[in-house]
Order: structure tokens, then C-alpha cells, then sequence
DNA sequence: ACGGATCGTCAGCCCGACTGACCATCAGTT
DNA sequence: AACTGATGGTCAGTCGGGCTGACGATCCGT
């Protein structure tokens, strides 16, 4: 966090005039905001937000392959491996061969990976609230709704 | 628009349910779907979407330079001179040197680039709107006025 | 027992964006 | 004028995220 981005922080703004009628340009900063309150708020547990959505999905009461975890982030299972490489080096994931089909691996939280997780999530929305501070209660719950709404692939 | 992205399309959505409620997954998608609308939409104008926003920029009345083109969009100036590159290569924009301080290139449209702007915008806003058609007025502008408050560096 | 599909892995590549160095130029100082 | 420090544009290098393509091991239907 620190290299990427720039999310304004410069210029008089002539920018926000131009660009704040744009709904790209709003939805890539209010992003890139999010991820500046994110990040920090993460980085004591280890983790991004990236691997904290991983651990997430695999906190299910069934194990999953890698491929399913992928799937269910959208992203590929070539992704996938690096991702689990590296939560599994910090030792918050175990892989391990599938019984039932040996061309799988069943990922499983550690004991260590389930506190983690826990207290990364929570640690995650209270960075979601502090990022929707400026926005009351009604507002917030339309913003979601709406952005719910859009991204259901119609 | 075919390599990156994925944007889901996969599998039976088990991830809604875990992610839907992730804030910083909404506004990705919300994002990426804007993109597919977009992308193709502005594809017939050889301009992407940075492109597009390149040229508004500079659709101004006074001319810019460079630095300040770049500072206006938030990007860093080593970025805009490959935007500006290409740019330059569709006949689009043109550089020269400024003549009261040598060390600047002001950038201005071309006519071309001016009647591709004007008609790639409007290209633009259409598939904005079509993107937001899930959304009645009312949802749309609250949407609007809610990125701009989160996005306001407080 | 085979041939085709599936999963995990790895190497290679693309894309966007940044950093660092370089050169030309400007502006203030001496 | 000459020096010095800052500024603007350029380029090479690099990084992060994510993909494609190929490969080996396995599975599965025939």
C-alpha cells in the first residue's frame, strides 16, 4: 500500500469537477479509499485483503479443493496457488491431499488460521464502518443495495 | 477485454452469499461491470476508457501541459507521456513545446480529437445509463451522492 | 486398458503503474 | 554572466496482479 495508488492526495482538485460525474472514476477511488482503511487494518494479522477473502471461504464447515475457492473468489486456480503458498508459509492454511480424488487438495484452516480470521474480520468491518462514517444509516444500507444490484450479472 | 477480467460468469454463486456483503468485492464488480458496458462501447472510437479521460481533460479551453493534464487525473506524469503516445499516434492530441517555459509540452486536441471526444462521450454516458438501468432515478442519484461523499479525502 | 477430461503446478507473458536516473530548462542568488 | 536548486518530459527497470499454455498425476466412462 503505498507503491500502487495515489488516490488523489494531490492538486487542487480540479479533477473532482471534471471526473466526479463519472461513475468509473467514482467507483475506482471510493475503492482505492476503502483499500487505504483496509489495508492497515490487516496488516497487523499478516494478511491483505486478498488472502483475508480466501481464509474466508475456506472457514466454511466443508474443506474445499483450490479450484473450489477459486471459483467461488472468481478468480483463477493459477492465482489460487501462490495465494495458498503464501497462507500456508504464515501457516493459516493446510493443504492436503483429498482421500476421495488424489488430484485434489482439501484446504483447511489451522487453528491458528481461524483466530486470525476471526479477528481480521473484524478488524476488516470496522474499517468498512470508519470508510462509511460519512454516510448515515439509510444511506449506507441504499449504497449496498444498489451496488448489490448492479453487480447481479442480469 | 477478454484476458483479465472474469467477472464472474462461474460458478453457481456461492460466493454472493460470502462476498455480496464485502464492500470492497462490490466495488470491484460494480467496476467490472461497468468496464464490460464501456469498453466495447467506446471500442468503435479506438479509445479506452483512460484514453477517453485523457482527452476530457484536455477538452478544456486553455491548453495543458503534461504534468498538469496528469495531476488533473490523478496519475503520474511517467504514465502520461505513454497515454500521450498513443494519443499523439491516432492524431488525437498534439504536443509542442510551450514557448514561455521550453521545459513544458502543451498538449491540445486535434479536431479530430475534439469531434472523436465529443461523440465517444456521449458513447460513453450511454452505457453508463445502461449499466445504471437496474437502478430508478431516484436509487442512481443516491448512488452518485454517496460515492462523491466517500470519495471526498476527509 | 485406454483416451479424454480434471486438478495442481510452474514458467512465461501482459498490463497498468510506479521508481530512479537523465537531460534540458528555468529561476533565484551571487 | 555563472552557479545552484528545482521542474518537466523521457526512458529503462521493476513490481503486483492476473492470465495463458504446457505438464504430470489422476480420475472416469467405455
Amino acid at each position: 500500500m503505498a507503491k500502487h495508488d495515489n488516490a488523489d492526495g494531490g492538486s487542487g482538485n480540479a479533477a473532482a469537477e471534471l471526473l466526479g460525474t463519472r461513475l468509473g472514476y467514482l467507483l475506482k477511488h471510493a475503492q482505492l479509499r476503502l483499500a487505504e482503511h483496509i489495508g492497515p487494518a490487516l496488516a497487523p494479522f499478516g494478511l491483505d485483503a486478498r488472502e483475508l477473502a480466501v481464509l474466508a471461504v475456506l472457514a466454511g464447515d466443508r474443506p474445499l479443493s483450490q479450484l473450489e475457492a477459486a471459483q467461488r473468489l472468481g478468480i483463477d486456480r493459477t492465482t489460487m496457488v501462490a495465494l495458498l503458498d503464501a497462507l500456508e508459509g504464515k501457516e493459516f492454511v493446510q493443504r492436503r491431499r483429498s482421500e476421495h480424488d488424489r488430484r485434489r487438495n482439501t484446504v483447511e484452516l489451522t487453528e491458528h488460521g481461524h483466530r486470525t480470521r476471526a479477528a481480521a474480520e473484524q478488524a476488516r468491518e470496522a474499517a468498512e464502518r470508519e470508510f462509511l462514517a460519512p454516510l448515515d444509516r439509510t444511506a449506507t444500507a441504499q449504497l449496498v443495495h444498489a451496488l448489490r444490484t448492479l453487480t447481479r450479472t442480469p
